[in-house]
DNA sequence: TCTGAAATCTTACGAATTGTTACAAGTGGC
DNA sequence: GCCACTTGTAACAATTCGTAAGATTTCAGA
């Protein structure tokens, strides 16, 4: 995962570029809204790591959208709030969120917070090198893929990076832009059919109906998506 | 998991005897221990799947003890601390910590933040997101829609956005503004009828007859709405 | 009930996006 | 150097989805 993406959702101009600077420079990637509708726009596109989202939105209930960013999004949600009680912060934590910080905050703080959630998060898949998911089994030691009859085929480089990072985000949107990027598709060029190649060739591999693929899903317009439950080898 | 171990490290026995029965109640195992040699002892018999450490501790560094626990133990590591300054949270965190805890605390909180670190950490996988409605089911994570007899017909990215927005609010008016703006008709224009057709498409995949559409009302001059009992299961 | 204008539905089409196949350039082993 | 393999590129097929335009429905007023 490279610089992972925080977006900055609320209505004061100062609290967004005041946390912008401060994960900026803490090496995230970050986007600001200042509205909702904006913020869900941008979904389409982008897949955030973490969202930080402050409950005293103009134009949506705060959390309602938690609520969905939580369940819909894998994504890392912390609520910003002024609300301080003990029972605002209980119903946001139930109702999903993975973190509840009071204003008024230090920007470190929040760092530091994003960085503990990112790590437990990472720490669960990094660093193996086996990952089961669906019946088969991707072994990236040996560049060998398994399927439930103990029949080994051999996948390239280029196929295990897509798969790799497939099977390290899986449910979740991934992004074209993002895909490029994570593997090294340097210059945006037409590197956007290669990329669709690899990813056929890693259809094919694993027995995906053309028609109607089960596990890497296309979103028209947006990117792919992984289904499948995956538990990595440690 | 069945019912996760929870480890209370603090010297006050009244802090202990506090958490434990909230902890209880809310359906955790506990165990607690006033001094670290202790806990450490019990580390040898028992995993805890979150450990909540006071940092006051007589017999210990409390900062090392958790740099430990977080690195070399799997488990969520939360720290309890009557010490209220940002540096103090920002290292705590930084050294492995999942969460601060500041005391005085309420213990729902406790509670409310161990379940959002548990949630999360085994959210990872289990992403599904289906609406039941009037014999049909909607598989958003997979883009299917599933009928009576268990058939399956794929839905397009575009479509579900709409089928969403009908699920989310069964049995009330969506005006066509209000949709207009949640499906980033960004453009304004004639999106209208981009619009209708996507509402023509799902009302042909949902087998709605035209001339009496049974879950897509119409309303004229106003929007739509979606008749029909969702159950969502998420 | 009849009529006309406005709102909505539907069909067909086309632009943009994505999938797939064939081929060629590059790489490494023998 | 030969051969197997990987991987990007180009060309064409398939899909998605908005737009245009004619058909249909709704509602108000006569």
């Amino acid at each position: 995962m490279t610089e992972p993406l925080v977006t900055i959702l609320d209505d004061e101009p100062e609290i967004r570029s005041m946390l912008a600077s401060a994960l900026n420079e803490a090496g995230f990637k970050t986007m600001g809204f200042a509205r909702a509708t904006e913020f869900e726009a941008s979904l389409r596109t982008a897949t955030p790591d973490v969202c930080l989202v402050d409950l005293g939105l103009p134009d949506r209930d705060g959390l309602t959208l938690v609520h969905q960013l939580a369940l819909e999004q894998g994504a890392i949600v912390i609520i910003i709030s002024g609300r301080a009680q003990v029972q605002d912060r209980v119903t946001g934590l139930e109702l999903g969120a993975d973190d509840y910080i009071i204003k008024p905050f230090d920007p470190s703080e929040v760092v530091a917070r994003i960085r503990a959630r990112l790590r437990k998060d990472k720490s669960a898949n990094t660093t193996s090198t086996t990952a089961h998911f669906e019946g088969w089994i991707a072994h990236f030691d040996r560049y060998m893929l398994e399927n439930d009859n103990g029949q080994e085929t051999p996948f390239s480089h280029a196929e295990g990076e897509v798969l790799r990072l497939f099977l390290e985000s899986p449910k979740r949107l991934i992004s074209r832009a993002h895909m490029q990027e994570t593997l090294g598709g340097a210059a945006g060029e037409s590197f956007d059919r290669a990329m669709d190649v690899r990813i056929s060739r890693l259809r094919t591999k694993l027995n995906e109906d053309p028609k109607n693929p089960q596990l890497i899903k296309t979103i028209y317009g947006a990117g792919y998506i992984f289904l499948g439950d995956v538990n990595w080898e440690r």
